[in-house]
DNA sequence: CTATCTAGCTTGCATTTCGCAAGTGACCAT
DNA sequence: ATGGTCACTTGCGAAATGCAAGCTAGATAG
């Protein structure tokens, strides 16, 4: 069997993957980039999970570093950094949606709205297209 | 706003979802369930990740617990067990397939098969139904 | 029946990662 | 100038991880 390169478990690409998000926090950062629109440090840190600023900055750096993210300063307040996916991230939003769509069907108290359920099974191809498209706009 | 219950960060299904697979190990063990079809301890725990065994029975526990895996005594050997994955987790199959697309894209060296990427691509429906349809069969 | 082997854990312990609170320096508003 | 805001950064205790070794019920051989 070959070994696996230097850093990486294997060549399964599900293990790729999780050594960048998977943990607890990175896909509630990339949830509130690529489904909630946010694009400052502070809007993330206001999060109802309540992320540590630590955590925040360092989950940030990694995406930064692996290409899923790009932080430009804002022209508008040079105090702050403007956080947007690139495109790399914004094809994770069908991994994303996948995650809340079966997280809502089987939490019997979740907080997603009955509307996104049922618009998911009926048209998920829609739902996600409409969601990448207004990640445009931003 | 309202807030979450005890034990959990928020009703957001996201982070419900984090809560139950949210770390390096759990959807890998998932993915030997659903899409490598291994049934026993030893099987899993000779993959080429290399997970510990106390990591391993840990995962399986807290998968069985909330409902993703039943464990049964194997009636040709009853020392081992053999586990199963339920509906709840055979659901978890177009979650797991996304998340192998999006690292084989993004893996220069990944060893995810060229056609397993051009198959989910052209009918990814499809790819899943057969994943599916091969569970029922163990 | 006894001895040995195997599967699935469980325990101990060292190492790594996590996460809260507090602090820092650049920048903005008055 | 001075007080506030923003995006980090640091210190340190707590929790998760992972290796090795041990344990127990059941299988297998003689």
């Amino acid at each position: 069997m070959a070994k696996p390169s230097k850093g990486r478990r294997s060549d399964c690409p599900i293990s790729f993957s999780l050594d960048l998000f998977g943990d607890r926090w990175t896909l509630l950062v990339l949830r509130d980039l690529l489904l909630a629109d946010k694009r400052h440090f502070q809007e993330m840190l206001e999060s109802e999970e309540g992320i540590a600023s630590n955590i925040l900055a360092d989950r940030l750096k990694r995406l930064e570093d692996c290409g899923v993210v790009e932080r430009v300063r804002d022209p508008q307040d040079r105090r702050r950094f403007v956080y947007r996916p690139t495109r790399k991230g914004v094809e994770l939003v069908p991994l994303l949606m996948e995650i809340a769509y079966w997280g809502a069907r089987y939490d019997c108290r979740t907080g997603a709205p009955q509307a996104f359920i049922d618009a998911f099974r009926e048209d998920r191809e829609k739902v996600i297209a409409e969601r990448i498209e207004r990640l445009g706009d931003h």
